[in-house]
DNA sequence: CGGATTTGACCGGCGC
DNA sequence: GCGCCGGTCAAATCCG
């Protein structure tokens, strides 16, 4: 599994930018992404400030989105330790994702599929927690095991209706205090957590920028 | 009772 | 062509 090379192989880095757990997931280069809701142009613009949210209002969501801005919780204070985005991944010519029959490819009924490729984001935390609290809700529909690893990789998915992000989640078995948690695909819609505790901060920006 | 989780089966791509 | 492996499905089970 070269996908996780890099991560795997990589001692603990300091991180030069951290996304935040919950922001958009910038996808490097490539615009491909839910096409059942979204028109990929409305969707992102590598912009991490156009969550694609028809109603959403023009905000800085990447920074808005820090944990710490918003006191979403952590595991445990050490956060976040890398941030990797893998564009080299079948963008544009569609060859496979995480190395599995599914992955990248949305089943339609009859069990055909056809092959979707959406920018992927991983990072790593150092938590003794599995599931980060990152403000969306997930429902977790398999978990592998995986070679190389004692521990099994967990796949969870957006509870959204219209949303169709993807979620990996799996401890490093060589440091095991390590979680990698690799997202794929860009959420369509705002968090309830982080609407929740911005409606206030909005409304006073609202209010200030009449001035 | 409805939603979330578990888990074995199945599917499809890739390497040999 | 075949086997391995990762990703997904879906029925069963759990839980609030």
């Amino acid at each position: 599994m070269s996908m996780m090379e890099p991560l795997e192989g990589d001692a603990p880095l300091p991180l030069p930018h951290v996304p935040g757990f919950s922001a958009p997931f910038a996808p490097p280069g490539s615009s491909q992404n839910c096409p059942s809701t979204l028109s990929s142009q409305q969707q992102q613009q590598q912009e991490p400030s156009s969550l694609g949210c028809g109603e959403a209002p023009a905000i800085d969501w990447a920074s808005l989105f820090l944990p710490s801005s918003i006191g979403l919780q952590q595991p445990t204070p050490a956060g976040l330790l890398q941030s990797v985005e893998r564009p080299s991944e079948g963008e544009g010519n569609a060859t496979k994702v995480g190395g599995g029959g599914g992955c990248g490819k949305e089943k339609v009924k009859g069990g055909r599929a056809k092959k979707v490729s959406k920018p992927r984001f991983a990072f790593q935390t150092r938590s003794a927690n599995d599931i980060l609290d990152d403000g969306y809700r997930w429902r977790k529909y398999g978990q592998k095991a995986v070679k190389n690893s004692i521990y099994p990789r967990s796949y969870y998915r957006c509870t959204h209706h219209t949303c169709n992000v993807k979620k990996q989640v799996q401890r490093l078995s060589k440091d095991t205090s390590i979680v990698v948690t690799t997202y794929e695909g860009v959420h369509n819609h705002p968090c309830e957590k982080l609407m929740e505790a911005l409606s206030p901060l909005l409304k006073q920006i609202q209010f200030l920028s009449r001035f």
